[in-house]
Formats: structure tokens, sequence, C-alpha cells
RNA sequence: GCCGAUGUAGCUCAGUUGGCCAGAGCAGCUGAUUUGUAAUCAGCUGGUCGGGGGUUCGAAUCCCUCCAUCGGCUCCA
């Protein structure tokens, strides 16, 4: 007999063997239909594998995300055997559970498997998945797994085998197919209702770029045909805040083939947008200490050599700029802060005159690749709401931390709640990789993991990530279908002053170096204000709308009255306008509901006679009629709430 | 850059197996209407069917090529 703890601290004891399906079962007849998966002393099984010592366990139902994902992998074996069945000598790579639903690499050989071809797959999964094929696991050891594959002829398998470790390797079989898999899998396929394949793409075998290209499909799968049909209309839904869509309809940016790929156009409506954004953002940096510059967009060449960005991105940068100078070159600038560094040494620095935090709305260009280019969140000529902060290696932290205040504060402004803090660190494996010295990063990494902890920030560490001169804190955000987007970045350097010999003279009258940090709250205005159309879908916080409020006569004859309302709002600072167009009133306050403009006011013979505006608010309706003066008073009201 | 898909008027989309002057709604313009809380009516204008090349008696439709966009991959100072 075995002891088997659940969750809740209770125990009680089962025969030797028994599976995680039949305690289940001996709790509760609904529990054991509805587990996918359970976790035995920290491992995620399958319900059907035997338990043979004193174990704690934990079930996973579709809500739990252990349980998910164990759907879902299973759900990439069920699409393998419909691929195999339907292409046979089809070859495999890894289809693995992802955030939501899975993938398949696949080989085709000299087939093409396009968008058409999926439903007719998607029918056979759900044909396999009715036959409750069982997922039967077998434990092989590596000489016959290798052999398998080689008879198989599936070289991508048998790379993968290599690398494991004999006595590790285990097959699966569902149906007809079997395939080299740790697991775990759901008890059978019957629970697999809804199928939907979402998306065909090409993808590099290990995500290398050198190595072949195979066929990635990715699917979603569900235990109920209305689950499915939720997860399209979420979809379908959140596709309809898709910036590149708003901002054409909201006449915010446009593109044209004709100026460049990946180069915005602001429009008055987004620049206007862009504008207060900006000031929103240079108040709280003054208030923070920092000293607007301001650099040419252009640098000789050898800035950039000396900072060791030519030397790494140089070649797949935009070319120099020639002159009739012979010999002469210039870089559009990719970043702005060797010409910061160059500020700092236009004359000598005490320590007492540290820190000194220099900011500037630097646009700077970047050759992105063409096939990643993305709306505003990936272009080519960007503006970063950047700043360099040159500081002693003790202030360090603390400045550190101040700017994960600036970057919180715009954050719960704006009301961004949904984001994940990154600190990147080097690769401990590959540090050749980084310039800078091991002890310069040690100290780095430290500050921001202090820094981060002090913040009580929620933090992930991605090891590999870090920049080549240095570590950083980013923060992730997730545009509307789920993409994530870095915005913010705080990044430590202490390669740059090196490479420019920035020095301070110390108390002692001796020289040191200063610490640098680079840090834009935003990330850049593009990629921020994206992300900013995508969580409201539009419909800005009042103080950042480009037009706040839309003046519609009712005819006519009240043209005048409305005129004379514009002007007192625009006189108390509201961005107001008429829309006098002789169209009936009710057409009016559609288009105007759809430009989105906050607040819509009507006025006519009641309103002009009683020296008062009927106020409608977007989204919400009519709100009744109201003195101007207390309209602004409104307005006034919610924008304070809004930036306090 | 790589794989796949898409590209018809300012926008959203029709356009049957290649077959007469390429269509609709919205927007725009002109006129009528003077409107009370999410689309007033009529008329008109507007298209090198992404660019170039080819096949054909004939191409928006088939083929090649380039460009751009979309979904991924790689990249992201």
């Amino acid at each position: 007999m075995i002891d088997i703890t659940f969750p809740d601290g209770s125990v009680r004891t089962y025969q030797r063997g028994i599976t995680p399906m039949a305690i289940a079962e001996s709790l509760s007849s609904s529990l054991a239909r509805e587990i996918l998966s359970a976790t035995v002393n920290s491992r995620v099984v399958e319900i059907t594998r035997p338990i043979n010592e004193d174990s704690t366990v934990k079930f996973h139902k579709w809500e739990d995300p252990q349980g998910k994902s164990t759907f879902w992998h299973s759900s990439s074996h069920l699409m393998a055997e419909a691929l195999e069945q339907l292409y046979p000598g089809i070859k495999f790579g890894i289809g693995p559970s992802i955030e939501t639903g899975f993938y398949y690499d696949v080989d085709t050989g000299n087939r093409t498997i396009t968008e058409s071809d999926l439903k007719n797959i998607e029918e056979r999964m759900l044909a396999l998945a009715r036959e409750k094929q069982h997922f039967v696991r077998r434990e092989v050891s590596k000489e016959e797994a290798l052999r398998t594959y080689e008879q198989k002829g599936d070289e991508y398998k048998c790379e993968l085998i290599s690398n494991l470790e004999d006595g590790t390797i285990s097959f699966y079989t569902n149906g007809s197919f079997t395939d080299l898999c740790r697991g775990p899998h759901l008890a059978d396929t019957s629970v697999i209702k809804a199928v939907k394949l979402t998306a065909i793409a090409g993808a590099y075998w290990r995500g290398d770029e050198k190595r072949k290209m195979l066929t990635r499909i990715y699917g979603v799968t569900f235990p109920q045909k209305k689950l499915l049909d939720e997860y399209l209309l979420m979809m379908e839904e959140a596709k309809k805040r898709d910036h590149r869509k708003l901002g054409k309809e909201l006449e915010l940016f446009a593109f044209s083939q004709r100026v460049g790929q990946g180069l915005a156009l602001w429009l008055p409506k987004g620049a206007l947008l862009r504008e207060r954004l900006e000031n929103f953002l240079k108040r709280v940096q003054r208030e923070g200490g920092y000293q607007p510059v301001i650099t040419p967009h252009i640098g000789q060449k050898e800035l950039y050599v000396t900072s060791g960005h030519y030397a790494k991105y140089g070649k797949d940068s935009f070319q120099p700029i020639h002159t009739p100078q012979e010999g002469e070159e210039f870089l559009l600038k990719p970043m702005n802060c060797p010409h910061h560094c160059e500020i700092y040494k236009t004359k000598p620095r005490s320590y007492r005159d540290l820190p000194l935090r220099l900011a500037e709305f630097g646009t700077v260009y970047r050759y992105e690749q063409s096939g990643e280019l993305h709306g505003l969140t990936r272009v080519r000529g960007f503006t970063q709401d950047d700043a360099h902060i040159f500081c002693r290696p003790d202030q360090l932290k603390e400045e550190f931390i101040k700017v994960i205040d600036i970057v919180l504060y715009i954050f719960r402004t704006l009301d961004f709640k949904d984001y994940t803090a990154q600190i990147s660190l080097r690769d401990p494996s590959d540090k050749e990789k980084y310039i800078g010295s091991d002890d310069n990063w040690e100290r780095a990494e430290n500050a921001i993991i202090e820094a981060a902890r002090e913040k009580g920030l929620k933090t992930v560490v991605e090891l590999g990530e870090a920049a080549f001169y240095g570590p950083k804190l980013d923060f992730m955000v997730r545009d509307a279908i789920g993409r994530k987007w870095q915005l913010g970045t705080i990044q430590v350097d202490y390669n740059l002053p090196e490479r420019f010999e920035l020095e301070y003279t110390g108390a002692d009258d001796r020289k040191y170096r200063p610490v640098m940090i680079h840090r834009a709250p935003f990330g850049s205005m593009e990629r921020f204000i994206a992300v900013l159309i995508e969580h409201t879908g539009g419909k800005f916080p009042l103080w950042l709308s480009p037009d706040q409020a839309v003046i519609l006569p009712v005819s006519e004859k009240y043209n005048d009255y409305a005129k004379k309302v514009a002007e007192l709002l625009n006189n108390s600072d509201i961005r107001a306008l008429i829309d006098d167009r002789s169209e009936t009133i009710g057409k009016k306050i559609r288009e105007n509901e759809l430009k989105r403009i906050p607040f819509i006011i009507v006025v006519g013979e009641k309103e002009a006679d009683s020296a008062t505006i009927s106020v409608r608010r977007q989204g919400e309706g009519d709100k009744g009629q109201m003195p101007v003066e207390a309209f602004v008073e409104l307005i006034k009201e919610e924008i304070k709430k809004q930036i306090e």
C-alpha cells in the first residue's frame, strides 16, 4: 500500500500501482471525467501512469495551464497522425504545445502543404479523435530509438535522439502514429472535440537560419465546440483593435511605398497624440532631474567605430552617407548614446556633478529585415524617449530604482496592467558574445536584480537575452492578439564609458570612470502608441485624445451658437471642433461616435435658448443638458483623475 | 533575409471554367433637404485590376519576375 497526499494536505492510502485516474474515480466520478493530466511528485504525467511509491498528487483539468498543455501537446500528436496518413513519408521535427494551442514542424519533402489543405487535415484529426485512440507509452533504448528513425529516414528525430541520454527515452503511440516524446499525454483522444488549424508558416529547423526551413502548422483544439467558437470570436474582436487598422481609420499615421518600408508618416491627429505623450514624459523627467539635450540625426562613421556598434552592426545597417569630400562618411544614427557620451565629454566632470541625466526624444534609423517590419511596432525609423544617466558606481542602484519608478508611473497612468518585467542576463556559456569584463558584468547584473527585487517587481530572468554591452530590464506588454512587445527598457552599460574614456574627478582628486544607464520608459514613441491603440481600442484617455469634443448643431440655424460654444471650450483648453455639415443629427452622431471622440455636444433651439449644451459620452449615450461651465468642469475633473 | 498567403476606386469588398465599355456600398463632388441623439434623398466624379514581361484571337482571371502587405521563422544596438 502507498500513501497519496493531496494539495489540501489530506492523505489517503491506495494499492501500489494505482493510477491518478483511478484515484480520481475514488474521489468523484465527475472529477475523473474532467482530469487531463496530473502532477505526481512535481512531475506532470498522464493519468494512466501507475504510481509505485508514497506520492503527492495534484490533478489538472482543462482550466489549469498543465491541463491545457497536455491537451494541446496530445493534439499535436493527433495532427501528426493525420499528416502521416495524408502525406505518407512526411518527416517530423518537434511538435510542442504553446501558450495557445500547439504546432508541429514537418518536412513535406517536395510537396507543399498550403492553407487550403488545412480543412482536410482538421477533418482527419476529428475522425481520428473520435476513434478514442489511447496514448500508449513505451520506454526504449537509445539504440532502438535511433534504429527506428533511421529506418524511417527521419534525420530530424535522429538528431533529437542523439542529444538524449540512454534510459530516458520514450515513445508514445496513438492509433497508427508513434512519436519520440517525453509526454505526458491525454488518456485517449476522445476528449478532443473541436479542432482549428490556425496558420501555416516556415520555421528553421532548431531555430537556426542556416539550416533547412520546415513547414510549421499551428493549431488549437478544445474539449467543446462552444469553446472553439468563443475563441474564434475573441480573435476576431481582437483583430478589430489592430493598431494598423485603427491607425488608418482614426487618421493617426500612414505608410507610403514611395517614402519607404517601415517609415511611418504621422498624420495631424497622430502627431497631436504623440506630442501629448512627449509633453507628459518631459514633465515627469523635469521633475526627475533630467536635462533635455538635442543631437543631430547623423554622426561620423568614426563615432560608431569608437562605440563598437559599427563593427557589430555596420554591414547590416543603412550604409554610410558619402559627401563630396573624398573619404568622408556619416551614418544615420542607430542610437543616441554615442552623441550623449560626447556631450558628457564637453567639460571635465566632478563627482559632485553626478548623476548627470541627459534626455532626448531621439529619432534613430535601423535597417530591420524586411520580413520583420510590422505596423508601428517594428519600423526602420523611430523616436526613442531616450536618456542616459551617467553616475558613480555607488549611485547605480538608486538611479536604477528611480527609473523603474518612472516606468511604473507611466504604466499606471495609462492603465497598463498586464506587463511582465524581464531581466536579461548574458549567456554564461557564451561569454565571447559580450564586451566588457566579467567583473563589471557581474556588478551590473546584481544591481538590476537587486533593484527589481526592492521595487517588488515580478520578474522573469532570461539568460542570453542581454545586449552585447550590458544586462537590461525590459518591460514587455502584449498586443491585441497576444504577441509580446518590449516597451520600456533600462540597461546598464560599463562598456561605452570605457570606449569613450569618460571620466570624473573624485573627492580624492583621482580620475574615475562613470557608469552609464540607458533608459527609455516608452521604448519608442511608435511602438508605445501602437500598443496604446490596441489596449484602448482607439478610445484614448481624455487627456491624450486628439479631439476631445465635437459640437453638432441640429441645423444651420444654430451654427453661430455652436461657434460660440467652441470658442468657450477652446478658451478653456479643450480641444473641440464643430461638425456643421448639412447631415441629419443621427448621421453626425454615428460618424463621430465611430471616430471615438470622447464627447459629442448637441446644440439646437433648447440649448441656445437656455445657454446650455447637451452632452453625449462616446459609447455611453446622452448625458443630458448642462451649462458650458459645468461641462468644462467635468472634463477638467476627468483629466485630473487620469494624470495625478 | 527565409517559408506561405494576399494585392481590383480614398475605404470595405463582388467579379462565375480567360470572352462585349470592370461592378457595389461607403467616402468625395453637385443639388435638394434644415434635421433632436448611431446611416435623408437624387445625380455625378473616380480604376495603368500592385509594377514589368510572357502565353493567347482575347488576360483582373493562366505563367515568369519585381515590389508591397499579412501570418510565422531568424533578427532586434
